[in-house]
DNA sequence: ATAAAGTCGACTGAATTGATCGGGAATTGG
DNA sequence: CCAATTCCCGATCAATTCAGTCGACTTTAT
């Protein structure tokens, strides 16, 4: 799994149809606007999460997108590789032809690895994101952690 | 966070480092003749590695690389940060001169979604990859002790 | 001195990113 | 029906990154 602006871009375009797809579809105008993203780029991006049965289209005046099913049922995972090319990631890729004495520890171990990290994200759903950024947008409640770790920091509370 | 094989030849190199060096220094000939990944391109990602602190050189006949620490405070996130350009992301970056109505939604979400990535990938050390990996190629018996993570609606709380 | 190893910079072909353009096809409102 | 709206699709493009190559250099063990 890659994890690019590509992706960003995907996850983030979602985000924008799921906060305003009550009032009927969504332009693809609209959220170019709004999120400041090339509209053929976004075009491009949206021709693939159709075809993984994402979002739904509706053309005509009126017309846009539509999540095709619940948001609770769409996954950050499920945009990412729908709009990123499959990273192969393995040269020995299935073949086993790395004999050497480690037996193609490349393989096991990022294949393991990148199980981890497609899991995580599959966890996270659209309408988790946008219970998020409804909460910031609306209370403008941000939790500033400055406990644990110096640097990084600046954590949402995300309620639920 | 960028994730590319790039990341994943250095995690790859990194652990063919720690399960070796044990015999004193590992050159990079070595390495890459094991894990197939061209000399000049390893030198380039050592390069960095070197200047992060990640490892420590020794140079001459019988010299090599060597971890610049225990394997265990050496996390896969700071392998591939090290190796990887610094994945700007935000268009808005810190200007805030998104200022339509959702104010810069963008930034706060993939700056959050992005901190989750870290973090899981900064939990996970190269001590753990060589468990792992000693565990497959002599027992051939695999380990998931770090599957234990919460279910979605717990994984959404972000850890204040 | 020689050879083994790291260090550094420049360069390259291929792929990907993000964007633009032009021309469609479907559908609605008038 | 007609025209505007919107999705749809293909080609093309500049910039960047990826992965690799090459050549020259420095350090150091023997």
């Amino acid at each position: 799994m890659r994890l690019t602006t590509k992706g960003r871009f995907a996850v983030t375009a979602m985000l924008d149809l799921a906060l305003r797809q009550d009032n009927g579809p969504v332009t693809l105008a609209g959220v170019a606007e709004r999120q400041r993203i090339s509209l053929s780029y976004l075009e491009q991006l949206f021709g693939k999460l159709r075809r993984q049965e994402l979002v739904a289209s509706v053309r005509g005046p009126g017309g846009g997108y539509c999540l095709a099913r619940d948001a609770r049922n769409i996954s950050v995972a499920q945009i990412i590789t729908a709009v990123d090319e499959p990273l192969d990631a393995t040269q020995c890729g299935g073949k086993e032809n790395c004999l050497d004495e480690h037996r193609c520890m490349t393989h096991d171990l990022w294949s393991s690895l990148s199980r981890r990290m497609y899991d995580y994200l599959d966890s996270v759903n659209l309408h988790e994101l946008m219970v998020q950024q409804r909460d910031k947008t609306t209370h403008r409640v941000v939790v500033h952690d400055h406990s644990a770790r110096p640097g990084v920091s600046e954590m949402v509370r995300v309620q639920l």
